[in-house]
DNA sequence: CCTCAAAACTAATATTGTTACTCTTCAAGA
DNA sequence: TCTTGAAGAGTAACAATATTAGTTTTGAGG
């Protein structure tokens, strides 16, 4: 019984995802992670540079696949930009709720990977615009992201305590946002 | 030169809260710390039941240092619900930006203190009832925590990479949001 | 068949949180 | 005044962590 074990980088980044995912970020160390491959943690470095380089490619990993499920959101093309802008927001929270760990380091990670996200920002602000006019539409697109980010990590972080419809409370809140913007 | 040192237990949170602000979390060390109050790391385990324990602390005391922002925002006292809705909200994010990294920890923690979060909640809902009504008040409330929090959040991890004059984006996303809940 | 790089391994280090046990101090009761 | 004991400090030691250095195995190409 040799090394017979031939890991790929991506494979390490994929499981890494996987195993933060089921277990917490917290308990994601890079003995367990080489376990979980079959293979000695020093053997990562042949593929990693260190963890913290990890991290940073678990992040860009789940920015993609971030990116993919609002580009499926707006298959369903209903022709109503304020409907379109709703999907792309709840697809955005059904991502989070669907991966919760995975969501909370790639939001709470600095170097995040700009294009992905740059281009998850402009599906949101070409809608938007059409609300808010172009020259408010930065702000207006901000203001988006922060309200559906804000709920979803207070939903993760369990700083809802109070009972109650989360989810028409989020429908509520969307559409009381984007009716600001409408209103002139 | 004997053993007169004589920490109190809550000199090592307001320390430990003063050196995650200058430093970063990542950087506290139990070491770290006690290095700080001039003694080594073990001793604090008179104090303290374990590092977990210890943060638990300092969300404590960020929460009730946050609270009494939101307190002194009303003292200017206008009469518009609106405008003291407005200042609640501008003191919530002046607190984030003044006290960044103590921000980041209270809102990423599970555990949190619930009677100071209810009360903050509380501020806000008597005054944003008057807008939406009642029944309504909760989702409301709910909404503008996560506007503000969420927009704090991207700000202070560098996910606004377009420039533009963030005050003024968030300005108008809570005028816009509050806009919205009133026109019925 | 040989070679050589890729990819695994073992061994070792510094730093972390934490525990067990000891020493020093000093105030309260005899 | 003497003593006693608890509070708060210290030292030594451990397990787990990320990481580095150096070694061995594998397998494909010349």
């Amino acid at each position: 019984m040799p090394y017979p074990a031939q890991t790929s980088r991506e494979a390490i980044v994929e499981m890494a995802q996987t195993l933060i995912e089921r277990d917490g970020m917290e308990q994601l160390s890079l003995a367990q992670l080489a376990a979980a491959l079959n293979i000695k943690a020093p053997s990562l470095y042949r593929h990693v540079a260190s963890k913290g380089e990890l991290l940073q490619a678990v992040v860009a990993r789940i920015y993609t696949q971030l990116f993919t499920a609002y580009d499926t959101a707006l298959q369903s093309g209903a022709g109503d930009p304020v409907q379109q802008l709703q999907h792309l927001l709840h697809a955005h929270r059904t991502f989070a709720h669907a991966n919760p760990a995975s969501y909370v380091l790639a939001f709470t990670t600095q170097d995040a990977d700009a294009a992905a996200l740059e281009a998850m920002a402009l599906l949101v602000q070409q809608r938007i615009a059409l609300l808010s006019g172009e020259a408010r539409a930065l702000a207006a697109l901000r203001g988006a992201l922060a309200l559906v980010h804000g709920f979803v990590m207070l939903e993760l972080n369990g700083q809802f305590r109070r009972g109650g419809d989360l989810d028409a409370a989020f429908t509520a809140a969307v559409a009381a946002y984007l009716a600001g913007w409408s209103a002139h």
